[in-house]
DNA sequence: CGGTGTTTCTACCGCATGGTAGAAAATCTG
DNA sequence: CAGATTTTCTACCATGCGGTAGAAACACCG
């Protein structure tokens, strides 16, 4: 008995080449799917189209669409936070924060189908999350505004919190704008913005 | 012939107490399911059994579904413009931009529903929007910095249309933050976030 | 009370959705 | 080449959607 030996269990070892292909490629149609039609407007059968697939076919690698699209939702997610994190942590102080709005702003326009992959997938409440025990990214923000204070770049009666909610809007908006107007200077936007914050942080 | 001489056109003149009523009702509890399930969770039916009514009964009052949510939202644009361009109106300078931003914040934190409504259709692309010729937001709030630096409240440096998109980004990451955490105090983070303004942009 | 126009209901239609069953290709393995 | 395993396909299903038809309540006016 025990009918199904074959497929073992799912999540074993090796994972085929066409497998980690279909994949990836199946993200891919998705983020440029979410990014054309929006979260709404995509369907597993467009899924399944626009990779040349049936719809069973996705269902093979996914089990579920929710799953692909979560999975496309990831890998722009990872992508951000590797190029963020790694600007990020080559700075220091006030820097830091700098490069956190100059490098978020500079990916996001490299990669607009990310930004609206992340952008929607923030406007539905899908429970597609990270980790829920993740430090969200306020929090984040708030402990580089926190840093940038105890540098002394930043006066200390900076509310971190506060400042980072600040922030991240202020990003989004840029990010927002580019997506929108495609001749709005983001990169100039976001250099005005590193200047609003050092004029309104900074110690005099 | 001309077998439909009764129902006269539509928009003819003295629209009913009952039509007003049911029609106030339809938009009040579509704007509650938007706030409470999102707008792709607004069904037809959805609307017609929170209302205690058939979904004919709803399609009656309403030419379709998409005309109930885009009342809901005309809705809330008016009140949220009626208050804040009470408040802009009654001030005049750096202090307008001021207003908009303590006002508009009061006002999304008052009526929590509206926010979610607004922040609803604004992600969604049901081209649900104001009338075309109508000034962008973006663009009165430019206006707005535009006054203040003619005071000489602000530098003359100071562009408008990138000081307008980081305003209104901020603002709205005040509202979703108050609205995602209510222990936030968005009160005062619209004061900060004048502050902010002031140290940033007025003349010295 | 009778008639007229309104408001509402039940029952349906066509369509798109996410997902499944089971068989057919394609591919790898010996 | 033969057998097993993978990948994919063609139906199909149930559900929920927005919307419509036509008849029943209902309200008002003479």
């Amino acid at each position: 008995m025990t009918p199904d030996a074959t497929r073992r269990d799912r999540a074993d070892r090796p994972l085929t080449l066409t497998e980690q292909a279909r994949r990836a490629q199946l993200i891919r149609v998705t983020t440029d799917l979410v990014a054309r039609h929006g979260y709404a407007g995509t369907s597993l059968a467009r899924i399944a189209e626009a990779a040349g697939l049936s719809k069973a076919a996705v269902l093979y690698h996914f089990p579920s669409k929710d799953a692909v699209v979560r999975a496309a939702y990831a890998a722009a997610i990872e992508a951000l936070v590797a190029e963020v994190g790694a600007a990020v942590e080559a700075a220091s102080g006030a820097d830091a924060l700098a490069a956190y709005v100059r490098s978020l702003v500079a990916h996001l326009r490299a990669h607009p189908e990310h930004a609206r992959m992340i952008v929607e997938a923030i406007a539905e409440e899908t429970g597609v999350t990270d980790r829920p025990d993740a430090p969200s990214r306020r929090q984040s923000v708030a402990a580089l505004v926190e840093a940038a204070r105890s540098t002394g770049d930043y006066r200390p009666d900076v509310d971190p919190d506060l400042a980072a909610v600040l922030v991240n809007g202020a990003v989004d908006a840029i990010v927002a704008e580019q997506l929108a107007r495609p001749d709005f200077d983001s990169g100039r936007a976001a250099d005005e913005l590193v200047e609003l914050l050092d004029r309104s942080y900074r110690r005099r």
